[in-house]
RNA sequence: CGCGGGGUGGAGCAGUUCGGUAGCUCGUCGGGCUCAUAACCCGAAGGUCGCAGGUUCGAAUCCUGCCCCCGCAACCA
């Protein structure tokens, strides 16, 4: 091969709203591994990631810390950076949407889409609830009134800009038919199929109005760009596309993509409307979209309120990195969602890592240093027994490749750990210890060990892109070098002579679960007093902390209340609707605290009040204040109380 | 009837597209071995494949109905 493949793989960006979590960082990981092993296979690749920095959400987090927009997302940005580098990922460029070239192109590809016809200037239209601001389409409307109060409602219209997305729905459906690899899982095709594109695709909104945090339209500035035109085009801006014709080199070698690794919630974004915004730019589509699985804890998806989250950087500090890539990586099925809690991560470890490989290794090693003071060498005594071996291991790389090849990452780690284990069985099956008694068997002990050290510097050469600093370390002990893929069909290229090196500690720690929990609760007690640095999501939140004045306080009413009916929020299943007395007032209020309240708990209590807040209507149901409550780092509520009785009414100061 | 995903031995998952002895890893129990990280190897127990019908010579797999769990949406002033 005189030039290189070029080999163009991406990874959803990450929206800079917050610390990313072990599922975010599950995506980069796995979008690594598969770029990693690309290399190895010769391709010239080109990995790309970054993150996703505007929008409504980001303006007012932003706000809420006391920083401009920028200054937050810079922040998160290089948190979110931090932990990809920390996670050891390979990529090659890191784009951020607030890029000045990114925002260049994206508002030259919206006036191109806007001037040929595919965008145009339209409005939401529908039957508006002014007490509710919420619009309604005719028929959501109950007896012609707001289906959510029952009050009247008039016609109104918001300006915005749609791309006409049905003009290209059959083109996209060709497409679809024509690469039946485009969808993976392919069982994600249908999906879009039978939802989206056959009861027609609706033009997609790709202006908003009502924030300023975004992309602006050049020739209409009070309209910034919306998400997806902004946040899909990164993978073109990223190689130096230009709308005008005038692309870097980079894009020409790249583009089309060979693979977008994406989560399953954005797959219709990625096989729907990307494709569409590249039809209309006329550039060629992606080879494949991959929309792997979520990972959740213990069944459930991570959350901060429900305060089961987990980072990867704590995953880090106890089971080191290439522990937890494994992890992620090799337990993650194909098409479902896979499950992680601290004690299955250590399970697997244990045994895959520490037993299988890390002692596969370490007997081995001691082996040879035992009886050869480390000198490898095929002395010819072969047995039908290394038949198996070998064929095992001459065969490892294509099966591994047929599973790459299909996204199957799991399952590719699945087919080395199987070799790997028949290494184990190989050394029981030659006991080496048993030749070592017998001088006469000295050449068949050597050919022994050095089938195994054969069969570790194979199956390491096959691990790198999945634990790359573990691999170096093995083959530093044995012979110093990765083997070639090309040449992963051969067996016995490890030259004659070569000397294993000693250990230096184990590869992986065995450890029980009861020594990750202490760790994992020693990590958790540090963290919460004071927050590591490092994490500049979290300590700009904290800035919304920020010292206010006494004037600034003393605009916020709070009273004293008591509650004297209370029921539970019809379809809902965190409302509860009280009724509350202050002084000779009585008020309704709307609180999210069903969850840990019931309406006969609440009745007759005394709580802390928001008097002055406005009022907003929760389901229907108008609330005039805010009950308050302490809320833990698990998201559970508690209502606040005076120490004593006291009157209704009373004021807090 | 808002949309979607799922229910397979104690745990985590394959298998369901194109029906044909239910498979993998972990755990448990028994045995072997001692080079190695109480690791490794062999063997065993353990499942009416959510429930009920139906199609079929035959269903985890196809059809119908139902139950349960989860996610999204709405609601967290």
């Amino acid at each position: 091969m005189a030039t290189k493949q070029p080999y163009y793989i991406t990874t959803a960006i990450a929206y800079t709203s917050g610390k990313p979590h072990i599922g975010n960082t599950y995506e980069i990981v796995l979008t690594d591994a598969i770029a990693r092993f690309r290399r190895n296979q010769g391709f010239d690749v080109r990995f790309q990631t970054g993150t996703d920095e505007h929008g409504q959400k980001i303006e007012e987090k932003a706000a809420a810390a006391g920083v401009t927009p920028q200054a937050f997302v810079d922040g998160v940005a290089g948190t979110i950076k931090d932990i990809w580098d920390m996670m050891n990922v390979s990529y090659d460029k890191f784009i951020r949407t607030t890029d000045k070239d990114h925002e260049r192109q994206v508002q030259k590809i919206f006036k191109k889409l806007y001037e040929q016809g595919d965008i145009y200037k339209g409005h939401y239209e529908g039957m508006y609830c002014t007490p509710c601001e919420a619009f309604w389409t005719p028929s959501q409307l109950k007896d012609g009134k707001c289906p959510d109060c029952g009050r009247e409602v008039r016609p109104a219209k918001e300006e915005a800009y749609f791309f006409r997305m049905s003009k290209y729905a059959d083109r996209l459906l060709k497409y679809y038919e024509e690469h039946p690899e485009f969808i993976t899982p392919v069982s994600r095709k249908n999906e879009m199929v039978n939802n989206f594109l056959k009861p027609g695709l609706q033009d997609l909104c790709v202006s908003r109005t009502s924030f300023t945090w975004g992309i602006p339209v050049d020739f209409d500035p009070k309209h910034v760009v919306y998400v997806w035109l902004d946040a899909l085009t990164n993978y073109i801006t990223g190689l130096g596309y230009d709308a005008d014709g005038n692309s870097d080199e980079l894009f020409k070698k790249y583009w089309p993509a060979d693979l977008h690794v994406i989560g399953k919630d954005i797959i219709r974004f990625h096989t729907i409307y990307w494709p569409i915004f590249l039809m209309a730019l006329g550039v060629p589509l992606p080879k494949r979209v991959f929309g792997h699985p979520w990972l959740l804890t213990g069944g459930d998806k991570m959350s901060k309120s429900r305060g089961n989250t987990i980072y990867a950087d704590e995953l880090v500090k106890v089971f080191g990195v290439d522990a937890v890539r494994y992890f992620v990586l090799g337990d993650m099925p194909f098409d479902n969602d896979g499950n992680i809690t601290w004690e299955l991560i250590n399970d697997r470890i244990n045994s895959d890592l520490a037993n299988t490989y890390g002692n596969l290794v370490s007997r081995t090693t001691a082996m040879a240093l035992q009886y050869f003071g480390g000198e490898l060498a095929d002395r010819g005594a072969a047995e039908p027994v290394d038949g198996e071996l070998k064929s095992m291991a001459t065969a490892l790389y294509a099966n591994v490749a047929a599973k790459m090849d299909e996204c199957r990452i799991a399952d590719a780690l699945g087919e080395i750990f199987s070799f790997l284990r028949r290494c184990n069985k190989y050394i029981d099956e030659t006991a080496p210890w048993v030749l070592a008694k017998d001088e006469a068997k000295r050449g068949r002990l050597s050919t022994v060990l050095y089938n195994l050290a054969e069969s570790i510097v194979i199956a390491t050469s096959l691990l790198q892109p999945f634990l790359p600093a573990t691999a170096e370390k093995v083959f530093a002990q044995f012979g110093g070098k990765a083997r070639p893929y090309a040449d992963l069909d051969k067996f016995g290229l490890l030259p004659a002579g070569t000397k294993v090196a000693p250990a230096e500690g184990h590869l992986f720690v065995r450890r029980k679960f009861e020594d990750v929990k202490k760790a994992y609760e020693e990590l958790h007690k540090e963290q919460k007093p004071a927050p590591t640095p490092k994490a500049a999501a979290e300590s700009s939140e904290k800035k919304a902390m920020e010292p206010i004045g006494i004037d600034e306080f003393s605009k916020v009413e709070m009273r004293i209340a008591t509650v004297i009916a209370c029921e539970k929020v019809e379809k809902s299943d965190k409302l509860l609707k009280s009724t509350v007395r202050l002084g000779n007032e009585t008020r309704t209020v709307v609180s999210g605290i069903a969850k840990f309240y019931t309406p006969e708990e609440m009745v007759g209590k005394q709580v802390v009040m928001v008097t002055n807040l406005k009022p907003a209507k929760l389901r229907g149901i108008l609330s005039e204040g805010m009950i308050l409550c302490a809320e833990d780092a698990e998201g559970n509520l508690k209502l606040l109380a005076p120490e004593a009785a006291i009157a209704d009414g009373s004021q807090i100061f």
